[in-house]
Parts: structure tokens; sequence; C-alpha cells
DNA sequence: GTATGTTTTAAACGTACGTTTAATAATAAA
DNA sequence: TTTATTATTAAACGTACGTTTAAAACATAC
């Protein structure tokens, strides 16, 4: 057969392992063990660790971004020519993330958190495989926001996406502990739909904020101008 | 001398590689070397790695906890009982940080970066420590921010304090590479406290959103409840 | 059924890690 | 100066890592 059992086992041992520990903190022994495989099949389906962790991603992105695509696709076919508002375009990003089809009930918080890691692991390689496979829908949906906040100074614009990007990372890559912390405090239980969809009310609230900070003397008198 | 140069030497260091790489890609080895003592001192002064760890974080974070403190008696003494705003609020903990003494003008940036690798990095001990340590200015903190958004509910507001605290991990830690795009990008110059006073309007923005979102079909149909 | 290419296996490779040791050097107290 | 403490050093410890090897097992085609 084209693609072993054995490579999609190791697959599916990665991904859960490397979205609960790391990259760094996850051995081939510990997905080769848990993929029930030798350890000797990474190196040999894959090339390398570093490969794994892209197919890793791959697996993920390469139907993701088709799925986005083609949800913007949809949204600039509905607003005929007008730009998307600011919530259709990140009500898109999240219903995409939200309806992929999921290898199991846990798919969705695995993908949030593999990608807040690769934000957040200063994995190099990483980063540039990221960059050179996925540059296209990103570059999409940053023209998508600049349409959709025209109000906006360029500089503005940049620095809120910042906090926009941060947000989502971080609390999706820390969503099960976030979760269980929140059970345990409030009794109240919670699921990765539900945490996006409480973010984007957020976020857009953030990226429309109009409130003119008035600055320190501290600041303002800084050096650092 | 009670606390040797090697002591802070290794600290530098560790913090500065710390930030840099994190936890487990940084090596005693590394640390050791870039701070020119012999391996074996680590051991001797720290008694482990994570012990190491530990004491990076408690440099810091003894001494902002402290003005921290005293920027919220300073605060609620103004306000004379009255439950500080959500900006006031915001802009003391931004401030706190901001004018802490620092050791060198890349502080404030390494401080963030590594409050947002204790974040991201799942390192059982390191939460552990910084819970039993810092419980009292953090708990405090909340306080007000429960008071300063009585219009929301226990979980909205739970929710909206991680995206808070995403937003400003992530921007301040990265916040040197994000200058420098920015700069490539526009030609505009940027500086922490800068982004720190545009962080405060966004998540004032954010934490007082109003926006019920509508809540698509395949998420309230989904077992998770 | 033999030959060919692919996959799996057990074992070992070399390297790097955190930690410990035991000897030496430096400092302070008597 | 001698003695007791503290700090530094070079070397080694045992363990775990990613990767490679070479033989065995398996599959497929002739």
């Amino acid at each position: 057969m084209a693609h072993s059992d054995t490579v999609d086992r190791i697959l599916d041992a990665a991904e859960e392992l490397f979205a609960e520990r790391g990259f760094s903190e996850t051995s081939l022994r510990m997905i080769t063990s848990k993929a029930k495989v030798n350890l000797a099949a990474v190196n040999y389906h894959f090339g390398s660790k570093n490969a794994l962790i892209h197919a890793v991603f791959a697996r993920f992105l390469t139907p993701f971004s088709a799925t986005l695509e083609r949800a913007f696709d949809d949204l600039e076919g509905r607003c005929g020519g007008a730009p998307p508002t600011l919530n259709q375009t990140l009500l898109a990003l999240t219903e995409s993330a939200v309806r992929m089809p999921q290898r199991n009930e846990r798919g969705i918080s695995i993908f949030m958190r593999l990608l807040g890691l690769a934000y957040t692991q200063s994995q190099g390689h990483l980063r540039r495989f990221l960059e050179e496979e996925y540059s296209q829908p990103f570059g999409r949906f940053m023209g998508l926001l600049k349409e959709a906040t025209p109000q906006l100074s360029a500089v503005d614009r940049y620095w809120r996406i910042q906090f926009m990007l941060g947000a989502t990372a971080f609390t999706m890559s820390s969503s099960d502990a976030l979760q269980g912390i929140l059970y345990n405090k409030l009794g109240v239980e919670s699921s990765v739909e539900e945490i996006a969809l409480r973010l984007v009310p957020f976020l857009a609230a953030g990226m429309r904020a109009e409130d003119q900070m008035v600055m320190p003397a501290s600041v303002v008198t800084s050096p650092a101008g």
C-alpha cells in the first residue's frame, strides 16, 4: 500500500505527544513506543525528527488551508464586491477551524495547541516550513483584515493584529489546561469551539477600539521616543 | 561575599538564553560557557537546573510584585473606596512593568518573554513554583479586574482574562522581532513602552465587548454542550 | 520458486545532557 | 600560621537522545 499503516500510526502518536509536551520534550522513542512501531521507522519513513514535525503540520494544514480558501471565496462571493466585515472575516476563520473534519473529538484542540506551539516554541525550521508552505492563505487573511479596518493606521493595525494572534495562540495552545482550571474553579465545562466563539467578539472589539491612551509623563519624556 | 559574582553571572546568562531559546533547549553548558564559569557551578550554587529556572524568575518577579502591590495601594488610595476602573487597573499593571528598574534596555522584553514561556512551555515545576510564590499579587489583580467588570459573568471574565494575558505575553515576548518587522515594513520606530500603551485600549475594549456571538449550528448541536 | 524491491527489526553509533565526585584554590576565623 | 569554610575546577558518571547500520522479514513480479 502507498501509505503503510506505520506512517499513520507514527503521525497519530507524534501529533498527540507533540501537542501534550512540545517538540523538544517529545522523543522519538516515546513516539514509536506509543505508535507500537520500531524506533528506526521514523527515520526510514520521514528522514528525520524535524521532517516528522513538518509532516504532522502538513496533515493538518493542507486540508485546513483549502477549507479556509473556500470559506474566503464563499464570503467574498456573498459580499459581492464589498469588503467583508471584521466579524465576518474572523468568523470565517473560526468556522473553518471548527468545522474541519477531525480524526477524533480532540482534533481541534490538538490542532490549536500545535499552532500555538509553532508560534511560541522558537523552532526555526518549523517557522520556515510554515511560511514557505502556507503563506498564501495567511496573506489573504491579512488582506481581508486590512479592508475590514480602513479606519486604522497601518501601524495601529499592525500591532492590533499581533495582539489578536497572541490572544488566540496563547489561549488555544493551553486550552486544555485552561479548561481544566475553569472546571475546578467554577465547575463549568467548555469546549474549544466555545472558546473560539468567545474569542471573536473580544478580538473584534479590540480591533475597533477607539480610545486614545493618555501617555503618562514617564513615557512621553522617555528617551526611547 | 554573600552573593558571589558567579551567582549573578549565571543568572544573567541563564535569563538571556532561556528567553532566547526556551528552557529545555538551553543546556547548562551553554549557560556556564556564556557566563564564563565552571559547569559544576550551577549545581553547586542552585542545586539543579530547575532550581536555577526558579531563581531566574524570582529575581524578576519578587521586586516586580512589590512594585505592583505599591501601585495597587496607590490606585486604591486615589479612588477612595470606589473600585478602580478597568483602564486604571490595566494601566497600573503596565506602568509597574515599564517603570521597573531594569538591568539593561532589553530588560522588559526579556521579562515578558520569560513570562510567556512560563505560560506556554508545559513545565509543571515552574507553574507550581509561580503559583506558590506569587499568588498574592496575581489574586489581587484578578480581584480588581472582577470589580472593574461587574457586567461580565465569571466564565466570560475568565476567558477574557486569558485572552488579555495571551495578547500581552505574546506581543511582549516577541517585541524585538515585531518592532524589527514594523520598521522594515513601514519605517516606523517603536518602543516597548509604546506597545504597552497601545495594548491597554485594545485589551480594555476586548474586555468590554458586548457582542454576543451567534453560534453556528455546527457548534450548537455539538455533543460537547 | 526464485529474484527484486520494500519494510521492519535489533543493535549499535556517537553525541549531548544533568549531575556527582574528589581534588584544588581561595577566603575567613582562630 | 594553622584551621575550618567556602568556592572553583577538571574529570567522570550514567542516561537519553537522534541517527545509522546490516541483517531479517515481507511483498511483488517474473
